[in-house]
DNA sequence: CCGAATCCACTAAGATACTG
DNA sequence: CAGTATCTTAGTGGATTCGG
């Protein structure tokens, strides 16, 4: 949709960022498998039609892919792809720019956290 | 619209982020100070109905600035804030991202990577 | 439990014409 | 030149229900 001319592209991060739910749904994915379900609930109160776009598109795009445990009842877990984790910089960057902006009360102990990788 | 629950928040970004257009209208002004016929002509084919949209949706949460210069014909300039230009590694992320999916033909290099494989 | 399938609502964005 | 004023369109996302 977007013309893909080179110097400075970003576009096809544009393309995987797309949707109102897609960067959060990531930041969750950032922290390790999760079930469909968990997400669900994460994401409250995100329609089950969206998550499922949002995944399917991820899973198209190689950022994510789908395990089906068979049985019942099922499980189905979602995990980054190498591609996809290797978005978090750019995660990392807006979480950079939003705590320097002091827009949330600053709890100290979230740093120790980012600095385990 | 979103819930600006804390820890690892990145919603602040995300509204400032928001549209279609946001992102490479950032990108046009990281390269400097813009009048209004310069952005529209590089962002192409946006209309300015949403042009003038994101211009004021920034403005308003202070990321970028508007300078009315009197006289005809009319001279309006448009340049990121502080605040603005802040959000540059942002954007460099992204664009890292891009660049190491080898996304972009790569210009000269293209024939000889292919020669290689 | 994890979705698929509908149907609907909302709003960002586009087209177009016009003005200070 | 730099917008504004309308109107229309299209694409998400939401609500709900149902199936494997």
């Amino acid at each position: 949709m977007i013309d893909p001319a080179c110097p400075d592209a970003i576009e096809p991060v544009l393309e995987i960022l797309d949707g109102k739910w897609t960067l959060l749904l990531l930041r969750d994915l950032f922290n390790g498998i999760k079930r469909f379900g968990e997400l669900r609930r994460s994401l409250h109160p995100i329609s089950p039609k969206t998550l499922t776009d949002r995944l399917r598109m991820l899973e198209e795009k190689g950022i994510v892919t789908r395990t089906l445990y068979p049985g019942v009842p099922l499980h189905v877990e979602y995990e980054l792809t190498e591609r996809g984790q290797r978005l978090q910089p750019i995660f990392a960057a807006m979480r950079a720019w939003a705590q320097s902006e002091g827009t949330c009360p600053k709890k100290e102990a979230s740093e120790s956290l980012l600095l385990k990788q």
